[in-house]
DNA sequence: CAACTTGTAATCATTATCATTACATGTATT
DNA sequence: AATACATGTAATGATAATGATTACAAGTTG
């Protein structure tokens, strides 16, 4: 199991930006950078604009934050093209034995833990915005 | 996107170990409490076995503890079971542009915060133990 | 040997992902 | 208005993982 690429290339989209803010970025510009198929970039991009992340018009080249990337958390970015459902990181086995104690009861303390883990890579993920990450490339790129 | 409930039900099983030990628990009688099909549950059992999280005899009714399940964590039993492969709870799109400065650099970036909030996660997981869902599920019973 | 268990492989339906193609729709320029 | 080019979005297909099921080999006990 692992969690769709969708959350590093709308990463990766977002860095473009500010990386390539000399320049118009297209779905198809874009799609070159990550390696992959335009339809896919727009499908992503359609996802960062629904969570207000960026700003792109149709028929219009170019995206732009829609605020800024140093208030962007890739909590932000995470949730806005649904990798995970909500409290949904662990599938729990449905219908356990309602005539056994412990089918009975498991599922509300297993969903507890699993909540409360599940809360704390969240949570880390609240600390860390796209300006980090853009900055870790220009840091890269310059050493 | 969700991690397999293998999960869940390798942490249902090892809490029948104890909450019906005065009775032989086989993969069939487990199976029942789990409703799924016993296949499923012998193959879980091996993986906890192969965890040496329990012990189980070829051929020989019965699943006891290879420890003390207080010391049994979630983070064990998530182990065990192989839902998430080492560092890859997030995957990232491969083989980004080599000729894009962005794409060059991004995926080591990405990787050191996703290996960030994937640590969290299992940081928490181990602060989880079977005891404390045994006790749960008893609490619940008496209550 | 007979009855019962675990161990394990093969198959199948279901689901998600990602790449691809195609086309409708929107915008700008001439 | 016509052309060129962009985004928006639906449909299709290959691939992979999951979980249920069946079947059977191999181990154990009485």
């Amino acid at each position: 199991m692992s969690i769709s690429s969708r959350f590093s290339v709308g990463i990766h989209i977002l860095s473009l930006i500010e990386l390539n803010k000399n320049t118009v970025n297209t779905s198809e510009s874009i799609a070159e950078s990550v390696n992959t198929n335009a339809a896919v970039i727009r499908k992503i991009m359609g996802m960062l604009k629904k969570a207000d992340l960026i700003t792109v018009q149709p028929g219009v080249a170019g995206i732009q934050f829609a605020r800024d990337y140093a208030d962007i958390t890739l909590l932000d970015v995470y949730h806005a093209v649904h990798v995970v459902k909500d409290n949904e990181l662990f599938s729990v086995h449905n219908n356990p034995n309602p005539n056994c104690i412990v089918g009975q009861n498991i599922q509300g303390s297993v969903e507890h833990y699993f909540h409360r883990a599940q809360q704390a890579m969240e949570d880390e993920l609240k600390t860390m915005t796209i300006k980090d990450v853009i900055n870790d490339i220009r840091k890269d790129v310059h050493s």
